[in-house]
This record gives C-alpha cells, structure tokens and sequence, in this order.
DNA sequence: CTAATAGTGTCTCTCAGACAGTATATC
DNA sequence: GATATACTGTCTGAGAGACACTATTAG
C-alpha cells in the first residue's frame, strides 16, 4: 500500500483519548474513575480511556470509550474536547499522546469495571485533587487532567448554558441552581439566580409541566440546550 | 488504556503541530499561511505546522515550528494550545492527529519561508475564510483549524485580557481599543472603553512613560500580562 | 398549623452605552 | 488657528445582590 509506505517514514506515537467524565451527586461534583486492572499502575486509579484504533475519529473513541468502560450512551452525556497532553515520558509503555474529552451528565449510573478495569465508580473531585498523594492518587497525569476538565467546566458555567448538561432533559431552576452550587461550591440566592436564568434570553424553554419533586411549591420545567452562550452570563464572585 | 499488550504493539500514528498565529495588521486580523513546496497540496496555501519528534513534548514542537517556519522567537508570542485534529482521512499521507495552537504577536515581521515552505506571509483571516474555495484555499482541514483560532482569540478577548498578546510590551489604551476593533471587526466608542479597561482591577500596570504616536495628545503607556482573567468581562453586543 | 420550596417585588449599587466637554499634542 | 487623539463627567438604563414578601405544596 502506498498510504502506509508514505506513513512508515513519519515519526510515530500511540494516541489515547481519556475522559473526564463528571457528574453531580448529593451536591458534589464527582468524577468517574477506574482502577487499572493491568499495568502500568495496576491497582491504581485512573481516569477511564483507551487508544484510539486506527481508522477511528477521535471523538468516536471517546464515545466509544464511554460505553465500554462506563456504559453510557452517547445520549446520556455531553462531550467536548478538552486538551490534548503528550509529554514524552507521561506513559512508561513509551510515548502516548492523549487527546482528553470532557463528559457531563445527569445522574449517571454506578458503572461496572470494564475488560481491563477491576472497578469503576464516580468519587467527589476533591478526593483526587485535594491531596498530593495517597491511596487515591491518580495514574499518569491524570490528576493534571482532572484539574483541566474541572476548570473548564466551572468556566463554561458562567458564560454557556453548560450547566443544564448536568441536568435530565426536563429539569427546574432549582435543579439547575443546585448544580451550579456543586460546581462551583458555592451557595447561590434561589431568587435571583431564578431571575437571571429565566432572564437570559433564549436560554430556558418552558415545557409547560410542573413538578414537585422534593415537598414545596411544584416548580416549573424546562429544557435547555447547553451549547447555547448566556447572555448576560452567570459570573462567579 | 484498554490494550493489554507491549509498546511495540500499540497502534501508531504521526503526530503534528499546526499553528494559527495571528497578528493585527492595518486594522486587521491576519493569519501566517505558507505555500507548500512538497506534496501534498504542493503549492497551495497552508498553516505552518510538522511533525512531533520522538522525544519532543507538543509545546516544544509548536515553539520549533514557530522559530523554522515563520522566524518567531518564543518571546515574541503568546502560545496556547487550540484543539487537536484527528479525522482519519484528514491527510492522504496517512493517519496524522494534529495539535493545533494558537499564537497571537504584536507587529509580527514578514517571515520568509522555511525549507519546506515556498514562502509565509500575513493576509487577512477573511481572505481565507469567506470564501468556499479559490486560489486561497487551505489545505488539508486548515481552514477548519484557523476558523477554531479565530473564534478562540475573539471570545478570549471578552473575559480575559489576551487583548495585550497583540500589543508590544509597553502600549497605549487607544493601541489596545485598536487591536479589539480589529479583532472582532466592530468600531468601540473609545471614552467608554478606556474606562472600562482601566477600571479592570489589576489588569493594566501603569508603566509612567508617555508616548504619542500619532499626533493628538499624548497616552499613557501599559504593561499588562494576557494571561489575566478580565473582571469585570468586555462584552461583544 | 409548620416546614419547605417556588417565584415576585423592590431597593441600592455598579456598570455599560451615549455623548458632551476638556486636555494636549501636531500641523 | 484646525484637527486629532486622550481622557473625564454625566446621564440613563440594565442587571446584580440583598432580602422582604407571596404562592403552593407535603405532612
């Protein structure tokens, strides 16, 4: 073939996606991590991932990672593309270029270690940020990566609709305020962040339902679309 | 990473850094673009860009490629990674994944082409952009990738003061509103932007000079690092 | 009833945009 | 002088934060 003797003379590498895959429980943000059933690092954690095959878009593994390592769907979340590490000693099996996705849901299910993951589970980020090392120190660097998607996310809060990618497809503003507060860590007013939401023109749509979902006035729903800019945005203190 | 097997049996790609770099000529935004002197695409218009070495991390690379295709010392720029391009069909060489990054420069000097390159010059991104296909059509998904760079440098504009990555080290606030017009292609009054940017608490460090460039009343110079978040945010309408 | 959550009204402060007015340079 | 650019003042309107108040549910 004369594709892959042109190829043979160009510097080559192995190309992994990883994930960072986050969604919000009992008001924390958490990650979803798996603890590595071979080696390099076996038994440690690690954020889910896997090397991208041969004729496969980038994002298609990703997805594709998702469902194997975590069993989801690609309906289940939102991706986005996060950054891309590849110093040359971050993988001891030689060098390995990992193009890092960013993954939200809503409420995603406790997943099953995959094939070559002995568990896997969603765990608050500050357990994996907050220390320098111990039991629960990350493989590779993907602490480094953690720490990029968290930022990106909490980024992306104040100036998209993003926040809603946490959120079911039909959700109140106080689910979404809750998610703001896990994301961020912070406590919001519920009556002005109800006004600046509902304010942002073209953000939210009413679905006409209502919902009681936790004792208290039924609350109206909505759908949004997290891709959507927000304007005015959502700014951070 | 999901294959249980030795180095050697990981699947293989070639790894490329593209660049955008951006600059601000007559009042307008202008991207470096090469001819290319080999194939594929011989002859037609380019990003600067190559190969990753083995032992070579992606910032290196991309700093490497800046010095040999466009003549631009590190200092001269401000550089950050953009998004990584990995369609398998993307190069008839074969598989290529490409980090792309995006650098910003002040008054960047005309580059002559490098070896691989039949000359580098700064035209207008609209040039390339606005139009579907013709003589200054890119190669490869480069318009695609200068389309991400471009969007980038605009909307960082609005929330952080990446403004500056186009100014010299010392500049006035009439050279910064300049680079702001020409970037997101609006006019701004310029009464109310001086006092929005200097009213941005650390943003701006006044360096005591003075200078007129043009004729009119003399300006305040600036320092000011790009890197810093804008409080509060310089919207577009 | 109380407790809890949803949503509105209102006040104050800050900031954005419009634009008039002043300051200081070149010609 | 005219002109150009650099600022400053001032007004108005929109939005943020604080917080009082009303609405509607569960128990």
């Amino acid at each position: 073939m004369a594709k892959s003797k042109a190829a043979a003379a160009l510097p080559q590498s192995a190309v992994a996606v990883d994930l960072v895959v986050l969604t919000v429980r009992g008001g924390e943000l958490c990650v979803l991590t798996v603890r590595r059933g071979i080696p390099p690092y076996q038994g440690k954690f690690a954020l889910p991932g896997g090397f991208v095959l041969p004729d496969e878009d980038l994002e298609a593994a990703a997805y594709r990672e998702l469902a194997e390592e975590a069993g989801l769907k690609k309906r289940a979340v939102t991706l986005e593309q996060l950054r891309t590490f590849g110093a040359p000693g971050r993988d001891p099996r030689g060098r390995v270029v990992s193009v890092a996705y960013l993954a939200m849901g809503a409420g995603l299910p406790d997943p099953r270690g995959g094939s070559d993951a002995l568990s896997a589970q969603f765990e608050p980020v500050s357990e994996y940020l907050s220390r320098r090392a111990g039991p629960l120190a990350l493989a590779f660097d993907h602490k480094a990566i953690l720490a990029a998607g968290v930022e990106r996310a909490r980024a992306k809060l104040e100036y998209t609709g993003l926040g809603v990618a946490f959120c079911p497809p039909e959700f109140t503003v106080g689910e979404l305020r809750a998610v703001y507060e896990a994301v961020w860590d912070v406590t919001l007013d519920p009556a002005n962040f109800h006004r600046k939401v509902t304010n942002a023109s073209g953000f939210l749509v009413p679905t006409g339902g209502r919902t009681s979902r936790g004792g208290g006035r039924p609350a109206a729903l909505y759908r949004a679309d997290p891709l959507v800019p927000l304007h005015p945005p959502i700014m951070r203190a």
